[in-house]
DNA sequence: AAGATTCCCAACCGCTCATAA
DNA sequence: ATTATGAGCGGTTGGGAATCT
């Protein structure tokens, strides 16, 4: 056995060899870690003489460890003012900025870190990538991507398509991980899921989380149990409506009844935390609630911009009684936007898995557990722009976690659609990144009761269709674009080419491009919906196009991954 | 329940830099 | 100018805890 190994495993080193900090006679040093007695030693010693000098301090206070592991251990454990504990949100922000611009700067980035020390945010970022390569993530969220990126950024990154996904797109900004949550076990569903037979259309039910299938807060909530068993939706003509996949236990593989004309509301958080009270916004009034600017493409829902968002109002007395036609009580929310979209499988990896492999929903989930009970007020939601590692490539997908949605409310369940989609519910706080092109959808705090009103305007077939119960209420496997029916709204059927005619005029484009934008300014107060300014258009829209806005420069195009 | 795997983090190592002798 | 020393930085390791299988 060399001489240092045998050193080693006895937890001691020689002093006064090459490298060695100080001088000093043949004493036996010891190593490892530290006993309390050592700590305070070396504190008192410290206190006493003041920092430095830690060779002298090794002579002279009689501590057989070296001067340098007396004074890494006062740094990083014993002076005063050192903050314990996990990274809050801010400092894990202000890493991964300060990381995008010095590199692996430790000590400038613990400068900047009041009570954290180098070794910890060292720590914290190689975790972080590590995870975030095991996700097939990149380092960096979007908006840090014109940061004067330092070389040593790459590092862990091996190879150039991780470079180059780690300079064009956007990371999670929430490294922490937690598998269960909200006593679901996610991973569980994960694992099950079974790739869809069309890339473009399909999504797999399986490869939603458990929690983003949460049922209906009836008794004896399903949705632990549950899980999908087939692949996809399917068009019902006769019962003219959506039906979706049957439902089965995962003990008895047994079919729910009445499965098919079920409207499922999502809901991720437990119903703790989240505001389960009867909404009077939304509900038997669903279909009033001007959610044609958000759609369900593709796999996730999308804000699209208005020029001008007719103002609604809904009677404040208006109260959900929302049961679907199996009894099934589902649940009003008080916040109309509580989707976190995309279920949308991608080859075998569905966009959801690659979320929740990174620990974003986890994280998200975590967040909205740990901040306790929710209410409407104080929320900020994101349309990010989230990269993945789909087949090797890495793609871009809008994710909406935050798009205000009458989908998670509830309403009579007569379209029997299915919201594919995780509701979280949490008073995000941090700072959304997002492309300068894609501003920040937020929503501003409110109080009391919702105030929504009703269009002012007719409502059109197409922003019918834009109803992401509408969307999702299409089948894709045969064409069909079908606008569930509801109170209000009358029912609408397209064709496919009718479809993409009139988001992208004809011949403009593929299945799956759609225009997107997400630039809307939604005010929980007053029901306003606002455009912000700067607004991001993607794709190919028609100018004249009813309901939409003009067309921009930027162009994103989130479906085309598919 | 137990082994395997992953995560986390304290501590160490090798190196560089600054400075005093 | 050279050398010795102290201090600090960044990379790596190893062990315990947590989680997964």
């Amino acid at each position: 056995m060399e001489e240092s190994e045998r050193q080693h495993e006895q937890g001691e080193v020689r002093d006064g060899g090459p490298g060695d900090d100080g001088g000093g006679g043949d004493l036996v040093l010891k190593k490892g870690p530290w006993t309390a007695v050592e700590d305070a030693i070396l504190v008192a010693y410290v206190q006493k003489h003041g920092e430095g000098n830690w060779n002298s301090l090794r002579k002279h206070s009689g501590l057989l460890r070296c001067g340098k592991s007396c004074r890494l251990r006062w740094a990083n454990h014993l002076r005063p003012n050192l903050k314990k504990g996990a990274f809050t949100r801010e400092e894990e922000r202000l890493i991964i900025e300060l990381h995008a611009k010095l590199g692996n700067k430790w000590a400038r980035m613990a400068a900047q870190l009041p009570g954290r020390t180098d070794n910890e945010i060292k720590n914290y970022w190689n975790t972080r990538i590590k995870r975030r390569q095991r996700a097939g993530l990149p380092v960096y969220p979007l908006d840090l991507q014109n940061l004067p990126v330092h070389s040593s950024c790459l590092l862990g990154q091996s190879d150039s398509a991780s470079l180059s996904s780690s300079l064009d797109s956007e990371g999670d900004l929430v490294p922490s991980l937690k598998t269960e949550s909200h006593g679901f076990k996610l991973t569980s569903f994960q694992k099950k899921s079974q790739s869809c037979s069309s890339p473009v259309c399909d999504y797999t039910l399986d490869s939603v989380p458990s929690s983003s299938l949460n049922l209906p807060t009836c008794a004896g909530n399903p949705v632990k149990s549950m899980k999908r068993s087939a692949s996809s939706l399917s068009y019902s003509a006769e019962y003219e409506k959506i039906t979706f996949p049957q439902l089965s236990d995962e003990s008895s593989e047994g079919v729910l009844p009445n499965a098919k004309a079920k409207r499922f509301c999502v809901v991720s958080s437990s119903a703790e935390g989240f505001p389960l009270e009867p909404d009077p916004g939304i509900g038997s009034h669903f279909s009033s609630i001007p959610s044609r600017d958000l759609a369900f493409v593709n796999g996730f829902y999308t804000l699209f911009g208005l020029d001008s968002c007719p103002k609604m109002e809904l009677p404040s007395d208006q109260c959900v009684e929302a049961a679907d036609n199996a009894g099934v009580l589902a649940p009003a929310f008080s916040s109309p936007f509580t989707t976190l979209s995309l279920s949308k499988s991608v080859g075998s990896r569905s966009a959801y898995d690659c979320i929740s492999n990174s620990g974003l929903l986890e994280s998200l989930l975590q967040e909205s557990e740990a901040k306790g009970r929710r209410t409407p007020r104080d929320q900020t939601f994101v349309h990010k722009l989230e990269n993945f590692s789909v087949g090797g490539e890495s793609k871009n997908l809008a994710i909406d976690y935050s798009t205000p949605t009458a989908l998670s409310g509830s309403y009579p369940a007569t379209a029997g659609v299915d919201s594919i989609s995780a509701n979280v519910l949490c008073n995000w706080k941090y700072e959304i990144s997002l492309p300068p092109s894609m501003p920040i959808i937020k929503v501003e705090e409110s109080s009391g009761a919702l105030a929504c009103s009703y269009p002012s305007t007719d409502i059109s077939p197409i922003s019918d269709l834009w109803r992401p119960d509408g969307i999702l209420a299409s089948d894709w496997n045969n064409t069909k674009f079908y606008a569930a029916d509801s109170l209000a709204w009358p029912r609408e059927s397209l064709s496919e080419s009718d479809f993409f005619s009139l988001v992208k005029g004809p011949g403009s484009g593929r299945l799956g491009h759609i225009p997107m934008v997400a630039n809307h300014f939604w005010e929980l107060g007053s029901c306003q919906w606002n455009n912000m300014p700067g607004a991001c258009q993607i794709g190919d829209y028609q100018p004249d196009f009813r309901h939409f806005p003009p067309m921009a420069e930027q162009f994103i195009d989130p479906c085309a991954i598919f």
